[in-house]
Order: C-alpha cells, then structure tokens, then sequence
DNA sequence: ATGGTCGAGTATCGA
C-alpha cells in the first residue's frame, strides 16, 4: 500500500499537478493539505473518474484537508474526535482506508513565538495527542500524515542557525512530536533514511528550491506494525519543479501488504 | 534573515 501526504497549496490552482502525479505515482491513499475549497468545491468526480473515493473537510479560502484512495473510505470524520473540542479550521480529517486508520492533517503554521497563533499551535497539538488516542492503538495501524509545519529536528531544516528563534523548530513544538512519537508513532521517513538530508518544503522566494534551502515537515507518521513492513519511501521533488508548481512535494511511503 | 514568490482576493495578508 502506498500512502502519501502532499501540501498543494490551493488545489483549485493545482488540480493539473495533482492528476499528474496520481497517474504516475498511484498512490493507494493520499492525504492533502491547504487545499483553501469548500466542500461544495471539492472535485470528487474527477477524482472519481480517476479510481478514487474521496472525503474533503474545507471552507474555501484557507486551509482545508482531504482524503484520497482506491482501497475504501469508511468511518469518515470531519475534525478531531467528537469528545474533544472542536476546532474552528478545518485542519484535520480522518478516514479508515484499506484497514489503515489515516488522518490528513494541516498544522497550524505559529507564525512567530510570541504570537497568539504559536499558543494556537501548541494546544492544537495537544488535542492532536489526544485525537491519536482516539484512532487506535499503538499495536494497530494507524497512519497520521501531513503538513506538521514542524521540523523534527535539526537535521530536517537547511540551516539550523537561520532559524534559531523561528517557529517550526522550537523545543515545545518538537516535544509535540514526540510526546507523538511515545505514543507509538514513527517518523517512516525518518526511519528510512536515518542521516540524509531530504526536505519537502522550499519557500518560492529567492530560488530556495534550486539553492537547497528548504525544511522536511511533512511527515508520514505510522504506527509499528506498518512502519515494519516499510518497503520504500520517497519525497518526489519532480512534482515541485516545473509550472505552477506546490511549495511542497509529495511523500509517500510503501507498506508491503499484511 | 529577509522576503526577490505565490495564492487568497482585489488591498493587503499569510506562508
């Protein structure tokens, strides 16, 4: 099974992009992020027309979080887990897709440390931990897969100096990974290629795309039991070259079939 | 580090 994760920054504006890649990557389930539709917007039929259900949690101008696959959507729920308070963004959304419990995520962005949108962040983290409670168990197969807007650590941003003070790579904020991390969670990615340097976000200004200047936020967590049976995994950084390009690339990784 | 770029929407703001 091949799950991917892909920030598409607008998809009405990169609807041609997105059906590309799906022709040529086929993933099995793919989560979007920032896809800034409404539901009524969203293109499930030519998503149809293509082999995929499709679920979509938006309300057009920002943010806004999908599901795709070709193996089954059931049990779709739009937000956190109905216990938990509810979320004024559509940042998150969950689907059970081939026997994998999958939920695309939009993290909050922060901003900067002494904004009232980095203390959005850090509780909304928290609900997240809590949400994962909610989605399984550590012993089952849980895959959440987004933007995280987080930096795991620093070997995940270009230049750990030029962001010393910046968001995405404070200590609360990584301990949000982790604490996701103690859960149960695996950074697949991460456990894949342990020392390279590969990112999936590159700012479109000053050609931080072709100059490597970029960040690796979004990340495909999963639980052991799938991370085990990890066959591949890839950042497709052909999909942020070219026209009209995302500011991200899509990642995806390959479980082999229990 | 800022912002040289995008995308929202149509003046700026957000990332």
């Amino acid at each position: 099974m091949r799950i991917a994760t892909w920030n598409v920054n607008s998809l009405k504006v990169r609807m041609p992009r997105v059906e590309e890649w799906i022709s040529y990557a086929r993933p099995d389930v793919l989560c979007l992020q920032e896809t800034k539709l409404s539901d009524a917007a969203f293109p499930h039929m030519a998503f149809s027309s293509l082999g995929y259900e499709s679920v979509h949690h938006g309300s057009g101008q920002w943010n806004g979080v999908a599901i795709l696959s070709r193996v089954g959507i059931d049990d779709p729920v739009a937000g956190f887990a109905s216990h938990l308070e509810a979320d004024p963004d559509t940042r998150i959304i969950t689907a059970t897709c081939g026997g994998v419990t999958v939920s695309s995520v939009y993290v909050p962005n922060g901003r900067s440390l002494d904004s009232d949108h980095y203390a959005y962040k850090l509780a909304w983290l928290e609900r997240l931990r809590d949400h994962v409670d909610a989605l399984g168990r550590p012993d089952g197969e849980v895959a959440v897969c987004g933007d995280f807007n987080i930096a795991p650590t620093d070997a995940d941003v270009w230049d750990p100096a030029a962001f010393s003070g910046s968001t995405h790579v404070s200590q609360p904020e990584r301990q949000a990974l982790i604490s996701l991390e103690e859960w149960g969670l695996v950074d697949a990615f991460r456990r894949r290629y342990p020392d390279d340097r590969l990112y999936t976000y590159w700012d479109y200004r000053a050609g931080d795309f072709h100059e490597h200047r970029g960040m690796r936020i979004d990340l495909v967590l999963m639980t052991e039991p799938l991370v085990a049976r990890m066959r591949w995994a890839l950042v497709d950084r052909n999909a942020r070259k070219g026209k009209q390009p995302s500011d991200h690339a899509p990642v995806f990784v390959d479980v082999e079939a229990a």
